[in-house]
DNA sequence: GAATGGTATGCAACCGGTTGCATGTCAAGC
DNA sequence: GCTTGACATGCAACCGGTTGCATACCATTC
């Protein structure tokens, strides 16, 4: 049937030899052939590479849906993020992938796009095929995620379930700094401009404002600006303003660039008047002015999460793990010394 | 081998029951439960759903790779860009993710991180286990590149092979509506900033530019700014400033940006002392001032090369096709008046 | 009541590898 | 010269599905 169809329908000759064609054309067995393969040191040294040449003249190249079939391994990991054209996860995934080629394994891409059942169809769609998971930002409920991980090693980014190893990108250090810095640069008054509800990293990062505040003495106000993105940052600005806050905390770096953005249209200069910070670090200096920022070396976690997870695979971590990276304050040009109250607007 | 080691080196219960543990608990043979569910039509409905209910209860699934070994179809695709954290590339990929999705199938993801080698190490990982590939912006050459072909469907996007299936995002007209934007702004003489020689895009680009410009006598020289980034751009711009262009349109979005920040630096006006314009419209009004662009349209580009892979892989279109994808030009604010030529600087 | 035909199900081979165990070969040791 | 054992290779079962073909069953029809 598929050779027919092969050969028959489209004319593309898929002259890809199978195991049996290089046994006979070397005059071995399928298992010699294989083992010139896969464990060449139970060979002679002149088997192996008699087999290899043969091989290699066929353009043999083993097949891995049928050494997946019986081996139980595919040689592939997947990775779910919520949102790939948020710029925070791009390096993420760019080291994750370095990181699962140097372990010569294949990885899928899913996105969920913020959707839990879009996240738990891509899961129901890979767990087959894979030896592994990774989850980024995961909307899934905690449930879902338990289940999922009895099945396979998995591995959570900015995600904190008890039992399933998870990294965190901690961002209380470097939130907690850019709130001293901003209090030893005079504000009293701040805004922190929200992100998800749901999320663990908007949990994180308001607890931190919070607390810091309060432990300085400054007042903080929360706004909104969900879902977080440049034009909800750009909307917020106005309530900002109208709080009478000379400087805010954003969720992410897009919505510092939003606001920013939003501040320039009401006549706000940035720094002079309103300092602004921002959270991820994703955009570099190429915002204008360029932008104060908490780093949080997302491309770390995406390394560092396969690295986890590759472990959990080979032999398994008995105990979970709960990695933690951690982060720090990045000072540019959109954080100022707090205007002064009289000659404020 | 594989049960001890599931059941015994880790806890993971693994209780995937196959097909023939449900063909048993049920009474019918295993031709029977595959068919209940590949193919329900030729059974009973009475015998679908019982097999069914029992193999909803036993939490069974169909093994996706035994699935595969035995139709080859594997129900996924591949998708290789040269820079997942080029800006232009997380929309392209997304869009290309959801019409996967759609037809039900799971994407590979590869970054070649403009690495031939390493493109075509990806390519062998993904061929055995993929029904079809699109390659974006691939930097293999021809000759690689047609072989691939004749194993599998294969896409190119940006890349212009003949008698291979290709979406090429034409900008030429988005360039010429640019010139001829500066032209009646005054500019007589302009700079195109250049990325990659050996991008098919590059090409079209700079040869747009040369041909509209000659077509309207302007003057244009080109200036470098290898690899295309915010940096090199950023760069560029003392080059560009000392040659006495008044203009530029840079070979992407990021190079643009980076050549706004050096202007800046050097404290050259956008617009009122210079114009700038990009390419891709990838970073939309983010950049300050918001930057006029060649809209390409790249989420455009994912969905239509799936789309076109879909179809070559089901009854496989016979003749090659070309789609282009044109651009137009969005005007924003880094584009103004000429400044004259008494009054600057 | 036997021939006919349509249909639901089972049998067994197959997809392309891997691997436990059996077998054959050859050199060393007595 | 025969036993012993190490080692290279082959045999055949297995991974978990799919599918061509055979068969058994049932309702029509003459």
């Amino acid at each position: 049937m598929k050779r027919d169809s092969d050969s028959g329908g489209k004319e593309r000759p898929s002259v890809v030899p199978t195991i049996s064609q290089v046994a006979k054309a070397s005059g071995v067995s399928r298992a010699t052939v294989s083992r010139a393969f896969s464990r060449p040191e139970m060979l002679t040294e002149a088997t192996v590479r008699r087999v290899k040449e043969i091989a290699g003249k066929l353009g043999y190249v083993p097949n891995q849906v049928a050494r997946a079939l019986s081996t139980g391994r595919h040689g592939n990991v997947a990775l779910i993020v919520s949102d790939v054209a948020n710029p925070f996860f791009p390096p993420l995934i760019r080291a994750a992938q370095l990181r699962a080629d140097q372990a010569g394994l294949c990885v899928f891409l899913g996105n969920s796009d913020e959707d839990p059942a879009r996240e738990e169809l891509l899961v129901g769609r890979f767990i087959g095929q894979v030896e592994g998971l990774v989850l980024a930002s995961s909307r899934l409920d905690e449930e879902h995620i338990r289940r999922h991980a009895t099945r396979r090693p998995l591995v959570l980014i900015n995600r904190d379930i008890e039992g399933i190893t998870r990294v965190l990108i901690d961002t209380a250090p470097g939130v907690a700094a850019a709130i001293a810095h901003l209090a030893e640069l005079g504000h009293r008054h701040i805004a922190y401009v929200s992100g998800p509800t749901t999320s663990w990293s908007n949990q994180q990062r308001r607890n931190a404002v919070r607390r810091e505040a309060e432990k300085r003495g400054l007042k903080v106000i929360a706004v909104p600006a969900r879902p977080p993105s440049y034009d909800t940052g750009r909307l917020a600005a106005t309530q900002i303003v109208a709080s009478g806050v000379t400087a805010a905390i954003a969720f992410d770096d897009l919505v510092a660039q939003g606001l920013m953005a939003g501040l320039a249209a009401l006549d706000v200069e940035v720094p002079k008047s309103f300092s602004v910070v921002g959270c991820d670090d994703v955009l570099g200096e190429t915002t204008y002015p360029p932008l104060t920022t908490v780093s949080a070396r997302c491309a770390d976690a995406g390394d560092v999460a396969v690295g986890l997870l590759l472990s959990q695979m080979n032999g398994g971590v008995s105990g979970e793990i709960r990695h933690k990276l951690n982060s720090h304050l990045v000072i540019r040009a959109s954080t100022g010394p707090a205007p002064s109250r009289r000659r404020g607007r």
